[in-house]
DNA sequence: CGGGACTACTTGTCTATACAGGTCCAGGGT
DNA sequence: ACCCTGGACCTGTATAGACAAGTAGTCCCG
């Protein structure tokens, strides 16, 4: 262990258009700057230029027109996709009383494999936190969340009984996008305790990675009692 | 308007690929030429090779491994749960044989429960199947299914080694809207033979409701194994 | 017999160069 | 007034060459 590694290049293009978007410097719909002007600025080659803006095109970060020149693509900010709903909301809104447990809150370094899923360098800081959500008296989700705090920071400083995690970040990173994977399995000790249940019990899992200008912002495992918890999802072909 | 454009030599390359995934002559874990085997074979620059290597591995069709070399991955089984498809379209799409046994195939009077399900009155008939759907020789969906006949007529008709009820439905009952209810549990004996699951493994039972002209055409619970199964859902807000 | 150096091969990245094709605008000819 | 033609600039792709770093096997030396 040594000299921190340098990023690649391309790496370091690509979030100095992506600090530029954050930092509303370029705002959707703005021209960024062309292949040939960040070969200039930044002393890069064209083909490393490219990589960055390719890539960056390939997440939607960015729209690229031959001929034209390459923009921010419009991104859709929303306080509240469908499929993305604030849990304490549900629950009140089945007039039951809304709980939290906060298990553990902390800041760790990133494994390899952890990095990965969150979009950082491994040994990257991340935010971390593991909570137990209430109905009444009973567990209906227990959320094992990791933050990049590039991207929304200040998230250990929260006070998780009055704001939920998914109230922080909404606030904190307007939500671009959202990916959920959908799983069933039997959990491990570790979350059937948590959940309460018996042994050879289901739970559904859903893993969800949360995107703000481009960038992941949460990763979350969402862990809820097969038997008590359905998913519920509509959709109109367009 | 003619002259096919000759594709790009890089997409030429991950077709190569691709196609050899999904012709059967590259298996999951299997490797995949080196960079500097493509080069030759396929003569093109190693940049071209990399980036159609490296694409592919960004899709999470191959793994990469840097001083060791690049491998199909493990197929986890994706699907869009917001979507209706076709699930013979996506098993054919990973490059697999799919495969249907039909198990049940008959009309049946609606007891009350199912009657509420379907929207029609107790006693109504509708349409019944049960099928199993196969990814090559592994059970991957059982299929039971409720088709209201007033709404989707001539049903039962149907050749479903040709035919899915998706493809058909689809055909005779335009898609309007369709309703989700997802859950995890651990299956009743029927289902986990039909899945050919262990005794205590999970599954993901999606319950889904079709509608068309207003209706609901069609009710269907389809259960997967939970092991080799999920589901991928990205929801851009809008 | 064990360990370390060496080697061959891999992926990962970066660069300079090249050409093709799209887009836009200005300027000149009709 | 209209067209259309060049040039400037953009993205998209392709190539050859280079160096770094990871991995695994071999072979030699102690």
């Amino acid at each position: 262990m040594s000299l921190p590694q340098a990023a690649a290049r391309y790496l370091q293009v690509k979030d100095f258009i992506l600090e530029r978007i954050a930092g509303g410097s370029l705002r959707a719909g703005e021209r960024v700057p062309s292949e040939n002007e960040l070969t200039r600025t930044l002393t890069v080659s064209r083909m490393t230029a490219n990589r960055a803006l390719r890539e960056l095109a390939a997440d939607g970060v960015l729209v690229r027109v031959a001929g034209v020149g390459t923009f921010v693509a419009e991104q859709r900010v929303h306080a509240h996709p469908l499929e993305v709903r604030n849990i304490a909301d549900e629950i009140r809104a089945r007039g039951h009383e809304y709980r939290v447990k906060v298990l553990a809150l902390d800041s760790v370094s990133a494994s390899r494999e952890l990095a990965e899923r969150c979009g950082v360098k491994p040994g990257a800081q991340l935010d971390y936190s593991l909570l137990t959500h209430f109905e009444d008296a009973a567990p209906l989700q227990v959320e094992e969340r990791y933050v990049n705090p590039q991207v929304a920071p200040g998230y250990l400083r929260n006070d998780f009984s009055r704001t939920t995690p998914h109230e922080f970040l909404i606030r904190v990173a307007p939500l671009q996008r959202a990916e959920h994977i959908v799983r069933a399995l039997v959990p491990e000790r570790r979350i059937r305790r948590l959940l309460r249940l018996e042994a050879g019990e289901a739970c559904l899992l859903i893993m969800r990675r949360t995107f703000s200008h481009g960038r992941i912002a949460s990763v979350a495992d969402l862990y809820h009692p097969g038997s008590r918890y359905e998913l519920a999802a509509s959709c109109q072909p367009r």
